[in-house]
DNA sequence: ACTATACTTGACCAATTTAGTCAGGTATGT
DNA sequence: ACATACCTGACTAAATTGGTCAAGTATAGT
């Protein structure tokens, strides 16, 4: 089981957002030399982001982008789902005879798989961008 | 993030090992058969299954595998931990330039994976493999 | 002793996914 | 007009996954 990195930077690059949000807009182009992260990579997380309505695009000189809604309101859910990092959970295909189909161990593993699901999800849910803004400048006095 | 296939027949697999454990070992012939997973990937899991001490083996004909322990025992920490199935965070690297090291959000992430870590670890503590053969038969009925 | 059964080990491989790069755009403030 | 910055899609190298294949070794039963 694994996080990729796409969804993690996408946390990384919204936190970043969220601390230099305050005045103007802010492009791609400062949050990748601040976080390290391509430029190139950075476009197509962000145009996922914009997609789910998590931000909103500013074109032209002094553009970049904005949050659109606060903090409080975008939890790591919307995130990891407007990246596509979701928690797969690699199950039996319907129609194969491999698997648990008809088997002796039939939705033993389904259910658990599920039970797993709402248990990291719960997790997801409840965590915002608010939250990690706050941890995030306790770590920094 | 996703869960493999590794981890799931592995599962499986010692789900129906225990139901069938009473009396004689079990062939992974049979657990293949019964469970339609490649004899041969089978092999690859048990021999990890046996490492960790989980499962015994005994050669020869009429051998087969039997539960080290009771099923009670069995969590399903030790059963991903013996078969590498670990949550893995895609942390950023220590002496890379990318990533979060003396950047902005430093450890902003790292704090929330260790975090979510122990989240997923916690459930996988709980459940062993006895829950799971109950929750089987509750099905079955 | 022979043989069938079943575990043991290690090499190999095709398909998929990941984490990007590259090359072109288009929109807009100054 | 021009620099900035968003936008889009194609491409790719490396790693991972989910196996297969081949060649063993150990043991119980006859």
């Amino acid at each position: 089981m694994k996080l990729t990195s796409k969804g993690r930077y996408a946390v990384m690059a919204l936190v970043d957002l969220a601390r230099f949000n305050n005045i103007n807009p802010v492009s791609l182009r400062d949050i990748s030399l601040r976080q390290g992260i391509s430029l190139d990579y950075l476009e197509q997380i962000f145009s996922k982001l914009k997609k789910d309505q998590i931000v909103k695009s500013i074109r032209g000189t002094q553009g970049g982008y904005v949050l659109s809604k606060k903090p409080n309101e975008i939890k790591l859910t919307n995130i990891f789902h407007a990246v596509d990092e979701k928690v797969k959970t690699v199950k039996c295909k319907k129609d194969s005879k491999k698997g648990c189909n008809g088997k002796a161990t039939k939705c033993v593993t389904h259910n658990l798989w599920d039970e797993l699901e709402n248990h990291i999800n719960s997790f997801f849910d409840k965590k915002s961008l608010e939250d990690l803004l706050k941890s995030n400048n306790e770590n920094r006095i």
